[in-house]
DNA sequence: CCATATGTCTGACGCTAGTCAGAGATATGG
DNA sequence: CCATATCTCTGACTAGCGTCAGACATATGG
């Protein structure tokens, strides 16, 4: 079987069994929707504008769904602080309690599915199961490149800030390092590449084009996101601008601490090479020659 | 993060990614169902009957559903020949066109999950697709102890035999080989274990008690079950009864060209003896000895 | 203070999915 | 041939999910 066939296949078994799983819920007099609406308040309560956000409903239909936990009393809106357009709504104890069951019969759902199997099944499944769901959201990510100006450019870029700060034993002030002002990457000067999930910034990195070879900087990703191969993604995104632009020769520097990027580098056909310049953070650097033949293309 | 947590984790993803997905259907006019019964009825067509069976639908619903889709000119339903009370669906040309483009849909919908992914990411996707699409067919694998007179087992047995005449050199004839009477393999004389998988007979194994030992007995897995780690199930649970009834001992004979099933035994810690019987067609002899310490109950 | 935007709510409406009862046609065993 | 069962279909009904327009209250920038 082909992967298409393959997944479509993956597919069928899973939203038959999950789909049974979810029947957890069922038997009990609440609707899917209203269940969906406990477990997202949650214990903490949350904003109804974040709430309607999270689950993609139309505000009707929120206000409706609310109403009606309103009047089993599972749930108490009031009006937020800040600002008394919007609601504020949390679970009464009896919520809680509510949800608490809520929670055991889908715990008890999901174990349904562990329990026919010997140790040894159980656990392979278990890890298959880590494995999707981590290129699950791996797939999910997208790379776009952005202007570096942008706000999502902008908190990237801040906190790469704060963890080369917090892991560099000399900590990191970036003025003292070798500048990279929005402009030099911004096409046709450079790229940024900002890589998203689910909307959020979780990852980014650049590409400065000099004339006889371009340049990776600000590799930087999300330690939510790490394990997912977005270092690759990123990279190979930046290789395949430099082909484009028909840059011969990659090159880039890296602190020590950063063991991880390094590996990335060399898994990827960098060569360490003496220094060719004076960054004040840099221990290693390295270089990789581009042949023109381009990859397929990933979005 | 415990086995139940991971299991509701991959759930909750994986409805997210893959209804995504399904919504690859939607945008065309024709609502889920339809489009189900489409994919259903196939290019062979199919009687009404086994249609409702396979998707669960009530009949009214069902009729609904066809009318319209008859209306569309997608499918055209004829009396069944041999009876005249049932009436089989099939697709009409148009409906064929229709069918193929759902599938090129469903295709790109598949390709999507993958395209985002490095070669290497993809791969480990799909083999981990494929470890969990074995493991959940396992879990929804029950095993029962049943009557060894009833229509499934008779069934399992029938194939059971059909395959020994198949592969052993000499073919198989029942009649010399040692018998095994279902009063014998019916409680307290032994158990007569039946696994299913969707309502369908899947494999099957029994035990019969002696005095001084149990011996297993008619171990068989279908062809299209193999791989889900049943045999394994089922030879759990007949050990189970063994140690229940305090048996110290278990025996078995095999034919030298069931290799599967003499690794199964061997993995299970059974050893090779000497032959203690003069069954016509084993070339191997097989016992373990039973602890009285018994493991956690499974399903 | 005003114009505009934002957030929430209500009422009216629609579609999908599904259930139930019963009618009508056809088989089947005795 | 008759009683009974099986299969399909229609009509009547319900619940859940969701959309849309507009009302109302509250912020915010000028």
């Amino acid at each position: 079987m082909d992967g298409i066939g393959q997944v479509r296949s993956f597919n069928r078994i899973v939203t038959q069994q999950v789909g049974a799983l979810a029947e957890g819920f069922l038997g009990r007099t609440r609707s899917l929707g209203a269940c969906r609406l406990l477990f997202e308040i949650g214990a903490d309560g949350i904003e109804i504008r974040q709430l309607r956000a999270r689950l993609a409903l139309d505000s009707g239909y929120t206000s409706r769904l609310l109403r009606q936990l309103e009047a089993e009393g599972l749930i108490r809106t009031t009006p937020s602080p800040r600002d008394t357009r919007v609601r504020f709504v949390a679970l009464t104890s009896a919520g809680r309690k509510e949800l608490a069951v809520l929670n055991r019969l889908s715990d008890k759902a999901a174990a349904s599915l562990l329990d026919p199997l010997p140790e040894t099944q159980r656990a392979a499944l278990l890890s298959a199961m880590g494995t999707i769901e981590r290129l699950l959201r791996s797939s999910a990510v997208r790379l776009s490149v952005v202007n570096p100006d942008s706000p999502a450019a902008r908190y990237c870029l801040e906190r790469y800030f704060e963890e080369l700060a917090a892991r560099f034993e000399s900590g990191f002030d970036p003025a003292l390092s070798r500048p990279a002002p929005p402009a030099e990457l911004t096409p046709p000067q450079g790229y940024f590449v900002l890589a998203t999930l689910y909307d959020e910034p979780v990852g980014c990195g650049a590409l400065k084009c000099h004339a006889a070879y371009g340049e990776i900087r600000r590799m930087w990703v999300a330690t939510s996101a790490r394990g997912l191969g977005l270092g690759t993604r990123i990279l190979l995104r930046l290789e395949d601008f430099a082909r484009e632009r028909r840059l011969p020769l990659l090159r880039l520097e890296t602190n020590k601490t950063l063991t991880e990027a390094q590996s990335l580098y060399r898994r990827h056909g960098f060569r360490e090479v003496p220094a060719f310049n004076d960054e004040p953070y840099a221990h290693h650097w390295f270089e990789k020659a581009l042949s023109s033949v381009k990859r397929p293309l990933r979005s």
